[in-house]
DNA sequence: TTCTTTGTATCAAATACTTAGTACATTGAT
DNA sequence: ATCAATGTACTAAGTATTTGATACAAAGAA
């Protein structure tokens, strides 16, 4: 099985990225919950007609993010979403994690994208240089 | 003058992409007004070291976004923040300020440094994404 | 008119990204 | 100990993106 999980090679997001987005999507609306194990990239890239490295690519930085987690023989499993990678602080995160969606929110109803929006954060920061 | 504008050319977003997230973000906050002229296509990019129509990509976009308008001999002027078919420009505007100083507000009262800030924006809008 | 300053169009070259394939390392099961 | 299934590392090829240079068009100024 693919675990819903599908590719548009005509695409111009690229098919990792189409997979990472997907496993993500996945996971935070609660497809797949903690535990579920993911198709093996071999098996997922059969599935897919593309290559292993593409699949693993999806699942590298999935791992990365916290999402999943990658044991040898195992295979891959899901972990959860991240909690925004805070200093547990209970009350005070809540708090905080709202304030940033209040601010995305007002964001995409002004019509700004992404970019704006760390832009102008940046900008309020006193930040002139872009990183990254 | 670059009119507050640099770009990092080791950077992973390449240059035509700073400068139009710069040029957002500068007129979002409101550093650049309406009716402000942006310099010459040429002027910036002698001033950056860049090439003439690395500049004029941005531009164009901008103008695609309606931020910007472009007339041939005057040069290049700020419209403002199109309005997402919403109340007041205006208010919209100085409500998003608001909004980000609020997260910035909170988020030092937390101990928290300018880095975490803009990583918790960018877990939360790749949450977002997923919910549209 | 003629000049100068502005943005635009185009295209080749450079650069970066993505993929597929192959070989490798890890690890639980037998 | 061996096997088999898993993820990983690496690399060459193809593809897409971005840039810089040049020539062009528009339009106000002299």
């Amino acid at each position: 099985m693919t675990a819903g999980i599908a590719v548009d090679l005509r695409s111009a997001v690229p098919p990792y990225e189409q997979i990472r987005l997907q496993v993500t999507s996945l996971i935070a609306v609660g497809s797949l919950a903690a535990g579920t194990r993911l198709p093996s990239v071999r098996s997922l890239a059969a599935d897919l007609g593309i290559a292993a490295g593409t699949v693993a690519r999806a699942y590298k930085e999935l791992e990365l993010a916290g999402l999943i987690e990658t044991r040898r023989r195992n295979g891959t499993v899901v972990v959860g979403m991240p909690d925004a990678g805070l200093p547990s602080d209970g009350a005070v995160t809540a708090d905080l994690i709202a304030a940033v969606d209040r601010y995305i929110a007002k964001g995409r109803a002004a019509g700004l994208d992404d970019g704006a929006l760390e832009g102008i954060l940046r900008v309020r920061l006193g930040l002139s240089r872009l990183e990254q």
